[in-house]
DNA sequence: AGTATATGCAGGTAATTACCTGCATGTCAA
DNA sequence: TTGACATGCAGGTAATTACCTGCATATACT
């Protein structure tokens, strides 16, 4: 997995929303999908392409349309990867911090 | 707090090294992370105002030094608002695909 | 076949981004 | 005060990005 290109996937608010919406109802279309954008149609293949190259959706064809679904999966593992450190580190602040209160109070 | 600029502060490899050199020994100086990357210091202080921008790291003024801290709890949030949202939806795909195995042993 | 629909592809422009160089400011220590 | 060191600020360039318009292709329906 390419963490960087997720990571580039969810820097866009546009994106986030597609993303947003395919959670909302998985496999729509590209034109079901570019309803709810506020944007043509070209540029939200643009950004399904981004989400696509990040594996963070995943897409079929069915006869002229193109759905497209989510993959939570590269989400967790950058999660794994990534944020969890960073809850790792903010867990152990708050146990300094909690250290440190406690030995102010003696 | 603002969850696009945590994303795009997350969206850049040089970035996230400084994070994680901030994680392995946190309120290190700007001369300090600079010698880690490998660019200009004047870079390294741009990417360093995303970070703080987004609210990822703080700084505090020792004399002429500049440190800088991790803060953990946007990145937390983020994980909250939106890579649970995913992993849940995850766990939700593994669930029918489990039942969708189920029911073909039958 | 002919028309409507869903999507693909090419290319162009404006805004943003990531670097850089050069110089200014502020702090420490002799 | 002077010299060394740590950082701040201004501005410039090349690459990337996010849109767009226009046209092409593939599928479905009558």
């Amino acid at each position: 997995m390419d963490d960087d290109k997720v990571f580039k996937a969810l820097a866009d608010p546009n994106r986030r929303q597609l993303l947003d919406r395919l959670c909302e109802r998985n496999g729509q279309t590209l034109g079901q999908l570019c309803e709810a954008m506020d944007m043509k149609r070209q540029s939200v293949t643009q950004h399904l392409g981004l989400l696509e190259q990040a594996n963070v959706i995943s897409t079929q064809r069915r006869g002229r349309e193109k759905l497209h679904f989510i993959n939570p999966v590269p989400l967790y593992e950058v999660y794994e990867r990534w944020i969890r450190k960073f809850e790792e580190g903010r867990l152990a602040l708050l146990h300094d911090l909690k250290q440190e209160l406690e030995r102010n109070e003696k």
